[in-house]
DNA sequence: TAATTGAAGTGTAAGCTGTACACTTTCGTG
DNA sequence: CACGAAAGTGTACAGCTTACACTTCAATTA
């Protein structure tokens, strides 16, 4: 029998992950340089197509975990990209999520099976079909979450010190952030609490660890940064 | 020969549209109730499948002509929506997109053969698979857009008074304003031009009639409200 | 024609937020 | 024990946001 549906074309949905990573070099995408055809050689996101009986997003959350082993990741999505050529050998609509994920914890050598690299968001080579599109809108998109919510602790480790939180606000910002106005906001916020300990890698003298408390977060979620 | 592609599965890809239209009574959205089948009598969002050679924005826009009659309106894409059984018949993956008109101008016969109603976007009839979802998201991406960029403007006539303007902009918010500081936030913005007419329908006393000046605002886009 | 009605239009003061700005402390190294 | 390098700290000004109430105008009605 044909149904009302049959009459309508199908297509292959793909997504894209825009992984983000965060050390004192700065923001960072993990990029693939493909080592299998099609486009061997060539640097992309990773992506993968959905499947029959995945939601999208479950398509995107099941990538990000084939190429970094990680579960339960802050991921969100970008949008949907259809133009008609944006691949050139087949039509292939893609679906771009973004990542935020902690820069030392995941599966190294899944990376590197997959030919995984880490490349600065500022020096990024080129990309695949209209992959740096969906970059540039993550990163747009990431910058205005990022100021309103408190997302950016999930590229940081459970502890941090304030310079490190302010590099980070940095590199999101793409621009410099006095250190008494930013230490003053900081310190209005409860849910960003100092803990008993000291980081003693950065300086001689010693940073104050800081950690964030998402309970504490959650009874009064005010957040500017 | 087989392809890389074709391990994967396809899938019908749609696209629905969340049309904001505002008059006295505040925001609407221009709703379908279904005059064929499937789902005959129910109300939806306006919407189509993508067709082969078409873009998915292009098909958003074919949708939004095929059922308005209109062209070049402001529309934004909201986002994918790909849970496996957001439609119970079939798998389909739908891009929501919201479009902004003026609700005294558009094909009111192609309206009415499809069946399509204004309802208060505070008094939607229960609607179809995840519209209500779409809506919500579209509303609160609207919202947010709106209060940083002039876009409200596609929602009024080309001539409108400072009232209808703050109506707006609290039908958006929904929250009251206070008259006197919205009416001093307008008048720093160049781009938002008195004309040499005034309303008489609305007031015995008659108000006076603004424009947005496209070109104004691009010399100087600061725009906050 | 005077009174009424209803929306249009107008200014100021106080509090809050954002921004600019420079020196002292600490501790390990040489 | 002097030096270097990052951590840590407070104040003053400007601009923005907010709260708030009466007058003006013109058509309608008494």
């Amino acid at each position: 029998m044909t149904t009302y549906y049959d009459k309508h074309p199908k297509f292959h949905v793909a997504v894209d992950c825009i992984i983000f990573g965060f050390n004192k070099d700065g923001l960072s995408l993990l990029l693939l340089k493909r080592n299998m055809e099609p486009f061997m050689g060539e640097w992309s996101l990773m992506g993968g197509f959905v499947q029959t009986g995945e939601s999208v997003d479950d398509a995107a959350k099941r990538v990000l975990k084939e190429y970094t082993g990680l579960d339960q990741v802050y991921m969100k999505q970008v949008g949907a990209f259809g133009d008609v050529n944006r691949e050139p050998d087949e039509r292939v609509i893609s679906v771009a999520y973004y990542a935020l994920i902690n820069i030392n914890d995941y599966d190294k050598q899944l990376v590197e099976e997959h030919n995984g690299y880490w490349a600065g968001i500022n020096d990024l080579p080129p990309l695949l079909f209209d992959h740096l599109q969906m970059v540039e809108q993550a990163r747009e998109l990431m910058k205005k979450k990022a100021s309103r919510e408190p997302i950016g602790f999930n590229l940081l480790p459970e502890l941090f010190t304030l310079t490190q939180l302010q590099n980070l606000y940095e590199a999101i910002y793409g621009c410099t952030i006095d250190k008494r106005n930013f230490r003053k906001k900081v310190a209005d916020m409860d849910f960003i609490e100092q803990t008993e300990f000291i980081d003693k890698t950065s300086s001689r003298r010693g940073a104050r660890l800081y950690k964030f408390n998402d309970k504490t977060y959650s009874k009064s979620p005010k957040f500017r940064l």
